[in-house]
DNA sequence: TTTATACTCTACTAATATAATAGAGATAAT
DNA sequence: ATTATCTCTATTATATTAGTAGAGTATAAA
């Protein structure tokens, strides 16, 4: 698993959604401030958001976005996977590999699934709501505003 | 984390030196077929390998491969890490990473870190010697031979 | 109804990493 | 000398990543 800076803005936009999901949508504009996004890039990302589910959005005057389900129902493995592919450390576990025989195959193959498996338990047991509430005890909720 | 096909070429190629550490050198052309590994580029892996105390080396008539250390002493870990870089699955746990503010930081970056925890967890306690033992178990030894 | 604002969509580009390929050179055994 | 083998540097093709650009669409308010 390798999070690319899309998929390190994606959780941080959500995670800036989940912050304020009892609020009105928030724009674009607000999100790539609060999360050091370029603009148009981060446009791309909410909008691969918005196609797997995960967020809402609104257009013209008050548009802007917010979550499309409540941060408690939106585990941060599923976005992982969806923004930056499989939690795979290697291809061959991914379905297409040819790149080894039989002979080396089973016994490195049986690491990469430990490790996968391994990942899968901490980032499929961590909701939004979760980081939302760490976050929370952690700084304290005024920081967040604009 | 994510394995190359060189991270994956190094670790089979190790793998078949450690099943013949107890016999003489393995050339390069013998590992490149057993590893499936175009063979100028397996040396390119080898020599990082050598220059990374991995391996050694005897060049002319009968030069050849072997490992610098028994099975026993090399980790899984060492490798990738040598290889294939850190194992953390994103850059602002590595040293220069500038793309977050202190608002999300934290709380994502904990996550990270136990990703990053569990999998040293796993591939810092698997030796080549645990390795080669697996895959006796599974197969019987003679497979292996050339 | 016009205008301003904000999301939508597609195309393009620069930089970097990955996975090789190529070939000349060095060393050791026969 | 010859042959086999490792050594080293350069080059290349492809894919991925990160970002930029711009025209288009929807909505609220003046």
């Amino acid at each position: 698993m390798r999070i690319t800076y899309r998929g390190d803005y994606a959780l941080k936009a959500l995670l800036d959604l989940a912050l304020h999901y009892d609020e009105n949508v928030v724009t674009i504009n607000d999100l790539a401030k609060r999360t050091d996004a370029p603009t148009k890039f981060l446009e791309q990302v909410l909008l691969g958001l918005k196609r797997g589910g995960f967020v809402e959005s609104r257009r013209g005057k008050v548009g802007g976005y917010r979550l499309a389900k409540p941060p408690s129902e939106i585990k941060l493995g599923y976005v992982v996977r969806f923004v930056d592919g499989p939690v795979e450390p290697i291809s061959c576990l991914e379905g297409g590999y040819s790149g080894c025989r039989d002979i080396y195959r089973c016994v490195l193959k049986n690491v990469w699934e430990r490790v996968a498996k391994a990942t899968s338990e901490i980032i499929d047991n961590i909701t939004f709501e979760d980081l939302v509430s760490q976050l929370k005890k952690k700084q304290g909720a005024v920081v967040y505003a604009i």
